[in-house]
RNA sequence: GGCGGCGUAGCCAAGUGGUCUAAGGCGAAGGUCUGCAAAACCUUUAUUCGUCGGUUCGAAUCCGACCGCCGCCUCCA
């Protein structure tokens, strides 16, 4: 039984699918104004491996990520560099796929932009003006918070205790300090299309909902975000949909915690940020997907050079054990047998850690304990035959890198080497064997040390001589 | 001011009523294997879970107070 934290409710809830085996998905992605950041990262990497999950379980995911490429932001960044809003949107868009695809996010089902959702979102708001919930002003259209009597549900607020909060943006266009705009008409130089209320462009919120619902439906099953998302923008997707539609929106809400630098949330306005991309240039993928799945999706995660280092030699060990059972399952010979292990044992372990709401830390020790058993038996004496490496690199495969995609596939030798070149190296072992037979550890030691320099470790195991890739 | 969260070893981090004399990773110390390496293996590294009280046969886990830190209430993953 698979159990997540719905925000919603404020516990761990069994999770039953909407409409199984279908799981529909959404999760709010970027606005496409700048390259994103590490934190950013995080919520990209974490929704990733609760979609691989679902598949892993057998679920028909249809995950949807959005893009907002139309936004305050982006027009100040166009009129900054004299260009077009589209061309920024367009730039920073092509940016953020480069950068997922780095960091091994599986592709979205749909990545739906709000410039292509126009239609669906007039007729959104069309709906909420006719049910009296949204109300206009000059060109602008809001949403009246007081005709929704669910409103706070998601955030646990209350509207008295909202409305003397002290910061609460005032504008005498509206009739409660809370209402949000679902439409905003027309500014000089701004990117703008028609509408029932004249011409403009729509608000942050409104989009979510429109396109969440038109790739998902009116209800559906999991809707994922920051932390920082749940007030007001989640709060009032809920208010916007469920007005619109009378229908529960949506059933899970999933809210992944911030990344912080000493202590502090990582966030453009505070400077304190590293892009993904300038991470990506001195760490591999799998460093920083192991570094997420080593605190729980909610926990806030400190992020600090450090601790990347101390991660990357945890993923050393993962990649030095795959590249180790890569070079021993072609060197066994077929008589050997298989041991005392039990790989279904550790299969369970990983669901069951899977299962309670996502808990890939502990998802992760299983990994590692998986690979002390494995690596206890190898350092044996005996050899053992090619079903049961197999079945090591199936299990990696599956969990690992299928679920947590922390597996460095391409250090394994033989899988991107040209068939000579495999020739060639056995060759140069060949070689430096016989060197080492007669004791000429000097030829021996020269083959090893010039193969490393262009990129391949020698290792001597009980089976023979291992190539790995650096 | 309102609402919410967090505080576990040198560091990161699971665990949320008995299996906890607390998982896993990094680090540190010693050992084994090896021609040397590399990798790996073995042993050690929290009798204790911010502090003080309480509930209970039993608490890191529940309750209360206090201390410290963070977030949301404005755009933000």
């Amino acid at each position: 039984m698979m159990k997540i934290y719905n925000t919603l409710t404020k516990k761990k809830e069994e999770f039953i699918p909407v409409n199984p085996p279908n799981v529909g998905i959404y999760v709010c992605g970027p606005t496409v104004y700048d390259y994103f950041h590490i934190g950013n990262a995080r919520s990209f990497v974490m929704a990733d491996i609760i979609q691989r999950y679902m598949r892993y379980k057998g679920y028909k995911v249809k995950f949807v990520m959005n893009l907002t490429d139309v936004d305050d932001k982006i027009i100040k960044k166009a009129n900054e560099e004299g260009v077009d809003a589209k061309e920024i949107a367009e730039r920073f868009s092509e940016a953020f796929f480069e950068d997922i695809e780095k960091l091994k996010v599986r592709r979205a089902d749909v990545y739906p932009k709000a410039t292509e959702h126009i239609a669906e979102i007039v007729d959104l708001i069309k709906k909420l003006e006719k049910k009296g919930i949204a109300y206009r002003t000059n060109g602008d259209v809001f949403y009246d918070v007081l005709k929704f009597d669910g409103y706070g549900k998601l955030s646990g607020k209350k509207l008295d205790e909202l409305e003397s909060g002290a910061r609460v943006e005032v504008n005498e266009k509206k009739h409660n300090p809370l209402d949000f705009a679902l439409w905003k008409s027309a500014k000089p130089d701004e990117p703008h299309w028609e509408s029932p209320w004249g011409e403009g462009r729509p608000g942050w919120h409104i989009e979510c909902s429109a396109m969440s619902m038109k790739h998902l439906g009116e209800s559906f099953d999991i809707h994922a975000g920051g932390h920082d998302l749940i007030f007001p923008h989640h709060e009032n997707e809920i208010a916007q949909s469920e007005g619109a539609t009378g229908k529960p929106f949506v059933k899970y809400w999933i809210h992944f915690g911030f990344l912080n630098i000493r202590d502090e949330k990582m966030s453009k306005s505070l400077g304190n940020f590293f892009t993904a991309r300038e991470i990506l240039k001195k760490y591999p993928a799998e460093t920083i997907r192991l570094l997420f799945s080593q605190t729980h999706y909610a926990s806030p995660l400190n992020f600090s050079e450090e601790l990347l280092n101390s991660v990357n030699k945890g993923l050393e060990k993962i990649t030095n054990f795959y590249q180790t059972i890569n070079g021993l399952i072609n060197q066994t010979d077929e008589s050997a047998g298989y041991p005392q292990f039990d790989v279904q044992k550790f299969y369970h372990a990983f669901e069951a850690a899977m299962d309670d709401d996502f808990n890939t830390p502990k998802a992760v020790a299983v990994i590692y304990d998986f690979i002390k058993e494995a690596n206890k038996l190898i350092s044996g004496e005996k050899n053992y035959s090619k079903n049961f490496y197999a079945d090591i690199l199936k299990f990696m495969d599956k969990t690992a890198e299928g679920v947590l995609g922390i597996v460095q596939k391409e250090k394994v030798s033989q899988s991107d080497t040209p068939e000579k070149v495999d020739e060639l190296l056995d060759l140069l072992i060949k070689t430096r064997l016989e060197a080492k037979k007669s004791k000429n550890y000097q030829l021996a030691d020269m083959i090893r040390d010039e193969l490393n320099k262009l990129g391949y470790i020698l290792q001597d195991t009980k089976d023979g001589t291992i190539i790995k890739r650096k």
